[in-house]
DNA sequence: CCCGTTATTTACCGTAACGCGAAAAAGTCA
DNA sequence: TGACTTTTTCGCGTTACGGTAAATAACGGG
């Protein structure tokens, strides 16, 4: 492909756990082909201007091979919102609970959006080649996560909710139960 | 604190999804005290040099404040793991399932690790500070990830054997019994 | 012909966050 | 003296990114 092509697919694939801007996909670029791992070539288009197609070279393929073989380290969660809870007592809880309702909209739609991919691509919910098992076993983490994420932020945010109001007098015997007011 | 003190204690604390070596430490310390949100004072010792203990300003207490109070934005989970998924024919599969295994092997420690922090901690499950409640909530949000991307290991290790295997000739009739709703 | 628009690539400048390796300063003990 | 702990600092580098803009190239409208 293409770096403009490349920026332009980015976001429908890998984009949802990745983001790049173009600048950084060009970046990118020059940086593989300077350590030989692709060789660009240049597709006259008429209408537009000249494209510089990209195509992995050996060196590249074997690369790539390589650093697919190298072991995963599990990548950090770093969330701000993580570390306001660390030193809960220090902030104010309403702005908090605001944040957690706008995360668990957010990781709702994400759920819904990844359903909806699962049920267009696999609608039998098997994949039938290598590529598809790959990117069926993406979703299926992608839909493991929200779904955790989400459950948690309902839970925090009753819990962010008994904490915001004056603690009642009686020993909190039953603060799941919902009554506004 | 001192900067001693605080890389000392760090990955006791938010250690688990933030790390920092000491000089990072001292590094936004000195940040922290140019902007003037951290004020140092040195603390004579005896047997050992002095130390350098920081003290929240008022300026850095409303910082803080108001920092708490930002929305925070979803963090990406950005996974070598899930790019090489993305392209999974270009990859060799077994080393990706030696990968898996260990992947899964370390979200269940973290995720008994956790355990056994939240029954010292919170034996009845429950908080009773609002500073506890944060780190509560914490743990909850840490037990339910490592369960979740466990339960996945489990499910992408299965599958990529699968995969790994040549073909059956039957149309793989029994993956993962799944009745989809 | 100038202008605006799209496609395609590049240049330049900046920053946050980090890692590495060292070393400086102060004190102890053998 | 030398080795070792505690505490802090320095100076170098990198990766990964973001912003703004501009340089091409081709089209089409007025």
């Amino acid at each position: 492909m293409s770096g403009y092509e490349l920026a332009k697919t980015f976001d429908s694939s890998i984009g949802f756990f990745w983001k790049a801007d173009h600048q950084q996909i060009y970046r990118e670029l020059s940086k593989l082909r300077d350590r030989g791992h692709i060789q660009g070539h240049e597709v006259v288009q008429s209408g537009k201007p000249n494209k510089l197609v990209y195509t992995l070279t050996q060196e590249g393929r074997a690369a790539l091979r390589h650093w697919g073989a190298r072991p995963s380290s599990p990548p950090m969660m770093k969330d701000d919102l993580l570390v306001r809870l660390c030193a809960l007592d220090s902030f104010d809880i309403e702005p908090l609970r605001a944040d957690l309702m706008a995360r668990l909209e957010h990781h709702r739609d994400r759920y819904a959006r990844y359903e909806r991919i699962l049920n267009k691509l696999f609608p039998d919910g098997k994949a039938t080649s290598v590529a598809d098992t790959g990117k069926l076993l993406g979703l299926r983490i992608g839909l493991r996560h929200e779904q955790a994420v989400a459950e948690w932020c309902e839970e925090a945010i009753e819990t962010l909710a008994a904490v915001a109001k004056p603690a009642p007098i009686l020993l909190l015997e039953d603060t799941s139960r919902e009554s506004n007011g």
